[in-house]
DNA sequence: TAATTTATCGAAAACGTTTTAGATTTTATT
DNA sequence: AATAAAATCTAAAACGTTTTCGATAAATTA
């Protein structure tokens, strides 16, 4: 009933403590004899070390931190998910926050999880975060963290990302290639890394094939959702009749924008291609099915983690780590929304 | 840049940890004067108490475990998000782990979850869990524990759940009272309750209202997936043309079952009204837009953390535990697949 | 002034582990 | 048999708190 602990066993076999504990970790100054004894029972009586007192001992707590801005988002949540399992097989568990894109929410969660004595943290920029002082002090304390998907590159740590310069450049060269002459962008939160740098490869896809680029058919999606694209096609519609493409910072906002032209009657792909971003659940259900770019979100997670891990293993070791940047390959998915 | 602890606090103003702990929890056997001196080092020196000692002192961790079916899945995401939400608010963080619908994952992760020495855990049973022994030691033993969505009627705790039996009522009363006469349904997964309940509900609004049910026109999708449901399209378009509704366990079945309808060139909603459950963010996408069942994913993780937290106060206190079923109210959400 | 009460402090145990350094016992060597 | 070496064990400190209980000093009462 009532957990057993290394003093119980030690009082049941008349041992000392430190002897119990250094049998069940096979120190070699325990006879093989006092080893079996006090391994059966253990066993017996189903012991586990208490994590809290292991975790004081050791300063280490086997448990990171995740703060993610919305949990609540395909691409975020198979972050999670890849994030939790390449923890399980280390032996780490994971607390998960949320940032809600709050620059000062995102400074209260770091600081809880530091209180609770979390080995490292996975972060996710804020949409709005701006300052990045706060970081820079827990880095340069020597404190693992690794950024994943929203970084800054004016800070300096680990981090994992995709090439959004290139994707995007893929992207818009895809709409190019297959006929399109006047692409317009819809451009997410303006602070992002990520929407600058999809920004710079939609134009330097326009800029290598010769199109002009052309700041009027450049939108904003301020929160990336389908009201925003819905407005976005009726601008379209109304003033640049002759855009025969759009490649949107978003599968949800793309969609948005589908299925507004298409509620004016225009037909997706005849008149215009619709290129989105992530590649949702939601871009094989749409009508036409839409066309994207795959985000990795499980393996960026994955990835993240065991950057995080080997960073935390390394300052344990006192050993010097030098910062990583790894960049996960996109896919293009060409589906129906595209000519 | 060294974390300050109580010792360091008293060293500097010669005075016993003893007399610092208590300073700053304000006990009254501690002079104004004392109180301010400590206080304001504290202050100083962003004195945060270590968590660690603390829980292992208090015999608490302020943490709580979430064991999830499927991370990435809207409902569930919602659920988390819930969690995460209500336990901040009472200075508790949450472990997330997911069980991936099996039975042997869900129990090492309670065990897991056990060791980590959570204050209580959220759970959802795995579809395939069918012996609860685990859970029944664990709930004798007083350890804390809230189920939610997924639960068994024969397992006697706390829970958070849907009526799904009224709720499926209501979603076939809809369609029946729309002018449907012969209606399917697509059950999911055999084991868990909800697929009982929600069957049972379509059931009894078919009886009550002169529908002689047949089992002919009730499928299965074990997978819950979009194929499953053109699977079940295809079904129902070769072998049972007279059907003109389909009421599915959920949205990506029921979205399934329609594109594969719309692909035979059934009209929906004219000759077949389709309901879904669930309301996620993809029922708005499809065309026609998906009516459906509402599910309050973020108040129910709510609701979960708040009688967790309830329970864990009892304990506490020693007071008397008394298990509550708390039952959430859904909501038909009439959109246009239906009649 | 002596006795009593009250205010203020600190020593120490406890939570459960890990690990160092030393103690004790056993075995091997001469 | 005496000594040295090896094998096996334990005491104790440490991680950073909290809290009980006793100690001391100050204030009050008689």
């Amino acid at each position: 009933m009532i957990k057993p602990t290394l003093k119980k066993i030690a009082q049941t076999l008349g041992l000392s403590i430190a002897t119990v504990s250094k049998a069940l970790k096979d120190y070699d100054d325990v006879s093989p004899k006092t080893k079996a004894k006090v391994k059966a029972l253990a066993e017996s009586l189903n012991y586990k070390p208490n994590f809290l007192a292991q975790s004081l001992r050791n300063q280490e707590s086997k448990t990171i931190g995740l703060v993610i801005p919305e949990i609540v988002h395909h691409f975020f949540a198979n972050i999670i998910a890849g994030v939790i399992n390449a923890a399980k097989k280390k032996g780490y568990l994971v607390i998960t926050l949320q940032s809600g894109e709050s620059y000062e929410f995102e400074k209260r969660q770091i600081e809880l999880l530091l209180n609770k004595n979390v080995d490292g943290i996975l972060l996710s920029l804020a949409d709005n975060t701006v300052d990045y002082n706060h970081l820079r002090k827990l880095i340069d304390s020597g404190f693992p963290i690794v950024l994943y998907d929203k970084i800054s590159k004016s800070i300096h740590c680990s981090k994992v990302v995709i090439n959004d310069q290139k994707a995007a450049f893929n992207a818009t060269k895809y709409l190019i290639d297959s006929g399109c002459k006047r692409i317009a962008h819809i451009r997410g939160p303006l602070k992002p890394q990520t929407t600058i740098d999809r920004f710079i490869g939609y134009k330097n896809a326009l800029k290598d094939n010769g199109i002009e680029f052309d700041k009027t058919i450049v939108f904003e999606a301020p929160n990336l959702s389908l009201e925003d694209g819905k407005r976005i096609a009726l601008e379209i519609y109304n003033n640049h009749k002759n855009i025969d493409a759009v490649f949107a910072f978003t599968d949800l906002t793309a969609t948005g924008v589908m299925t507004g032209l298409q509620e004016l009657d225009v037909k997706i792909p005849k008149d215009i291609s619709i290129m989105g971003f992530s590649n949702w659940l939601l871009t094989s259900i749409t009508s036409p099915k839409l066309s994207t770019v795959n985000q990795p979100g499980f393996k960026m997670g994955k990835k993240a983690f065991k950057l995080l891990y080997k960073e935390i293993q390394y300052r344990k070791a006192k050993k010097n780590v030098e910062f990583k940047t790894i960049e996960l390959p996109t896919k293009l998915v060409i589906r129906d929304s595209t000519r």
